[in-house]
DNA sequence: ATCAAGCTACTGAACAGTGATTTATTAATT
DNA sequence: AATTAATAAATCACTGTTCAGTAGCTTGAT
């Protein structure tokens, strides 16, 4: 359908050569940079290889966004938006223990995160942070920090409840985060070269479960 | 003819422009070239800056490398070397419990490696790995692999020894060093923006005893 | 020790390729 | 036929690389 007549537009069909579509451009136009960036990073993606991944020429992303720079932050803004509040609305609707909320948490956020295309972001946020100051303070403010203060009220919860002991809280927070990031990071920076994995990109999600677990059993109260 | 350009290039003499040395030039383009690289990146980073920060021109880094890619091989290949081989020596020569072992092990880490500028190519290397497949391949087996190799060693020791309980090794390798991989990531991508921190970036060195205080509670036999 | 003469590390202007952006033109849609 | 989405050629700035010239160093004859 949609692949089909991309094709016939680049390829084979000499009478229709392109398609108009205003309404459906913008969108194609960032999924088309998003892979392109995660795939390259940000400098080594032309212009046109974002255009020709969307199925047009070099000028038509510029009758959509201003500059390359102003996809890479539509792309920023457009992508950290729902999932922490599926998270949060996780944690508030749940009423197990905080070692089963941690693991639920956890396998939500590896279907809707650690596997997504947004993986891919982060890793790239993380790359071009010093190049971007001010997308990567938005990034932090709307994206890192709400995650800690998420996973800070759960461990709380728990330390409340007894399930787990006092510990510092801010540190816990970090390395139960720690395992997350690194999975998604490794699995974009190695996991294409063949012969290049650790455990983590073996099995990210039984890595996972197993990270949490090790911590909570040094979390738990004995 | 810039009164500044001259001064800046030979600091404060006047007279003499330039210094001829032929011995001392690579290291010193090296050095250059890794911070720039550091700071913005492979591919922001000209020549030019590379060679301003080395204090010599445009011309002379070519004197002694082929291009840019050779020196970012370059430094790859150089800075890789030595500290792997001194935890080595520290494993094998430590003869207390693996818990006491792991924590010299990761103060002695940060010290030579997680502060140093060669954290900032570590970095780096996540960054450009998909830019540089043989370049990421070359890190991952010269740094990545023999490092999981010896904390498996160690870890295994502990198991052997009754100290810890016998948990699946791989994974728990990775996470113990996730924290270590994310508190280097973190201070070079958003250490610099004011206010944007997190607790493994406030106090490092802390928050890394504290997360593996928490894992090897975690893996005590009790 | 001095100084001329040669050597070469280094400079900096010029070159060439690249890639972001603009614009005149074309053709799909209404 | 009018409108305008999209193209494709042109522009323009930038940057990796080269190279002819310059100046610091070395050598050896005096």
């Amino acid at each position: 359908m949609n692949i089909d007549s991309v094709k016939s537009m680049t390829e084979n069909c000499p009478i229709a050569r392109w398609r108009r579509k205003k309404e459906a451009r913008p969108a194609e136009i960032l999924d088309a940079a998003l892979s392109q960036f995660v795939e390259k990073g940000y400098r080594a993606t032309k212009m046109e290889d974002i255009a020709r991944a969307a199925g047009v020429t070099k000028g038509t992303p510029y009758l959509y966004f201003q500059n390359k720079e102003e996809i890479f932050k539509a792309i920023a803004r457009g992508t950290f938006v729902a999932n922490l509040q599926q998270l949060d609305k996780l944690a508030d609707d749940f009423d197990g223990s905080a070692s089963a909320l941690l693991h639920h948490m956890v396998a939500h956020w590896w279907q809707e995160v650690g596997c997504s295309p947004s993986a891919g972001l982060c890793k790239l946020m993380i790359a071009e942070a010093a190049n971007f100051p001010e997308l990567a303070r938005f990034y932090f403010e709307e994206l890192i920090a709400p995650s800690n203060q998420l996973l800070s009220r759960v461990l709380q919860r728990g330390i409340d409840s007894g399930e787990f002991r006092a510990v510092p809280l801010v540190h816990t927070v970090d390395a139960l985060l720690a395992p997350l990031l690194t999975t998604m990071i490794f699995s974009h920076s190695f996991g294409q070269l063949p012969g290049c994995c650790i455990g983590s990109t073996k099995d990210p999600l039984g890595f996972l479960q197993d990270a949490l677990d090790l911590v909570l059993h040094g979390l738990k109260n004995n």
